[in-house]
DNA sequence: TTGCAGTCAATATC
DNA sequence: GATATTGACTGCAA
């Protein structure tokens, strides 16, 4: 049936996801004969038939289908790496083996591509070409991807961060130069890589590069040369804008321009960074405590109330909701790792176990762990909630208030999680919101409370209001106590997918006493961020269940 | 329209 | 000077 209906009604390539190609690559590929006997391994393991490499792949797809790129370039030639070593019939696991193990490199990047124009290599400086990817070798490479079994991202990290720190080589040449990336992107990168079965195609291709690019024997040598390359160049070009006025031509590829001397005059019209002073943040995070999912009317009043653009205000949340995800992520791995007599290292494969299902379970899980406790901990007692004066106080007092009104009735202390929706909190706002406005304010921000501020909506989610908001972010306080209550309830259901984990996440939602205890203070701020997760989670819960269903999560 | 993933690039920090 | 952080942007999916 799935055939057929393929087969007839065939989506564009462009709106089918990942897996949704995978049945067109493999008909390609059929088409192509590469696809000999048997079934495409796809998540790798076993051996199969086919597949040469990716690049062959691509090839095909490229007569057949795809549009062109025109330009195989030279480089293109260069291609060859991917594939090169396994030849023919070599199924995914041929490219697991590619990239686990050494093998010919794939240079898709430096070498291959660059050679092309520039190329000459001594010639300059410049060096460049800072992308490795190309046209042909880029395509090749989302094959590869395509085609990849579940890597290690986690132990791909550590392990090129050892050999880059072993052999002195930066994040920013080896971003420029292997992965294509800036060096901020590699840093984030290899500071917190997300699990293999979290990542998009997209997100992939650097593990991917990372991966062939430890295999290549030659690679830090490789590295080595580039560095030297651009060194030669960056002298050169500095001689020469010293005895030139300022030759500055925008050296077109690559690397260095970043430092050298490129003054850059119209940089001037870039609008400054916005850098929002830590009071701001604080307030920011409560209300993302308070609701990680504010409504459009919230995040104005926030933003007014922190004198803010509602466009920083909603980039904040996105950004914070995100990356709290990503750090929930890599404390699992950890706490993995340490957990998992340490054994296995690869936190990918690890969370793949443990939070198989959606990023949601493992965060549960985590954050459950910290759940409770954790929740309030940090805000009452954590480093930064500490450090805030209202919360204290404030707090001790909202607490009454808050519960209602927070969307996460559930709270831990108080109202057992028969709440089912948040919905309740909206009103409660009503209350709250006096004592709002302080934090938020400080700096630029005026107007500080709007003292009681709207009423609060209907919607449970959207329901809370900037007053709940405005609230938590002045005073700070009760609410984010209740999130780790919620949340745990909440959150149960939600991920827990698979038996076991949900067993695992219950446990630590409920704050069993290892998983808190355990952690030590500098969890602190982490837990602060699962608890916010854990909203974030019961928000979407929520959403999903659409009020009518809440009740029958039980946890 | 909303939320997210992935990045960039300006800053901050080491 | 290298690395880490983070506000903003782009593109995509639901």
């Amino acid at each position: 049936g799935s055939v057929s209906d393929m087969l007839s009604r065939p989506k564009p390539w462009s709106k089918l996801t990942q897996k949704g190609r995978e049945p067109f690559i493999r008909m390609q590929l059929w088409l192509n004969g590469e696809l000999g006997q048997g079934v495409l391994p796809v998540q790798g393991q076993q051996q199969g038939p086919v597949l040469h490499s990716v690049t062959s792949l691509q090839d095909p797809l490229q007569q057949g289908c795809v549009s062109s790129e025109s330009t195989p370039k030279t480089s293109a030639s260069c291609s060859p790496a991917p594939e090169s070593p396994m030849s023919s019939s070599e199924s995914v696991k041929s490219l697991t083996e590619l990239v686990q193990q050494p093998c010919p490199p794939i240079e898709t990047s430096k070498d291959g591509k660059p050679p092309e124009p520039s190329d000459p290599p001594a010639s300059d400086s410049q060096p460049t070409t800072p992308l490795p990817l190309s046209g042909h070798s880029a395509l090749s490479i989302q094959e590869l991807v395509a085609m990849s079994p579940e890597l290690d991202t986690y132990g791909i990290t550590k392990r090129v961060k050892e050999v880059l720190t072993d052999n002195n080589l930066g994040q920013r040449l080896f971003g420029e130069t292997i992965l294509g990336l800036t060096q901020g992107s590699v840093s984030d990168l290899l500071a917190r890589p997300k699990p293999w079965h979290k990542l998009s195609l997209k997100g992939r291709e650097p593990f991917v590069r990372m991966q062939l690019w430890l295999n290549d024997p030659n690679n830090v040598e490789k590295l080595m040369d580039m560095k030297r390359m651009e060194k030669k160049a960056y002298m050169k070009r500095r001689h020469s804008s010293v005895s030139d006025s300022q030759p500055c031509e925008p050296p077109s590829v690559g690397i260095d321009y970043s430092q050298g001397a490129s003054p850059q005059p119209q940089h001037q019209l870039k609008k400054p960074r916005v850098v929002l002073a830590p009071e701001e943040k604080e307030a920011l995070k409560r209300a993302y405590q308070q609701k990680p999912y504010p409504s459009p009317k919230t995040i104005e009043e926030l933003a007014t109330q922190l004198n803010l653009k509602t466009s920083t205000v909603i980039n904040w949340f996105h950004n914070y909701r995100s990356r709290i995800r990503r750090e929930l992520f890599i404390e699992e791995i950890q706490a993995g790792s340490q957990g998992q007599a340490g054994a296995s290292d690869s936190p990918s494969a690890r969370s793949g176990r443990a939070a198989p299902g959606s990023e949601g379970d493992s965060c549960d899980g985590v954050e459950a762990a910290e759940g409770p406790g954790a929740a309030d901990a940090e805000e009452s007692g954590g480093p930064a909630a500490a450090a805030k004066s209202q919360g204290g106080p404030a707090e001790a007092a909202a607490a009454p208030e808050e519960q209602e009104e927070a969307p996460r009735p559930a709270e831990k202390a108080q109202p057992p999680p028969t709440s089912g929706p948040p919905a309740a909190a909206d009103d409660a706002d009503g209350e709250g919101r006096a004592r709002a406005a302080p934090a938020a304010t400080r700096p630029r921000a005026p107007r500080t409370a709007r003292g009681p501020c709207q009423t609060p909506p209907p919607r449970p989610a959207a329901g809370e209001d900037a007053a709940t908001l405005s609230r938590s972010a002045a005073g700070g306080g009760p609410c984010r106590a209740r999130d780790g209550a919620d949340r745990s309830s909440a959150l149960p259901s939600t991920s827990a997918p698979a038996a076991a984990r949900r067993a695992s996440s219950l446990q630590s939602l409920f704050g069993l006493p290892e998983a808190a205890g355990a952690r030590d203070s500098r969890d602190n701020p982490l837990r602060k961020k699962k608890a916010a997760n854990l909203n974030s989670i019961i928000h979407r819960l929520e959403k999903a269940a659409s009020r009518e269903e809440p009740i029958e999560w039980e946890f």
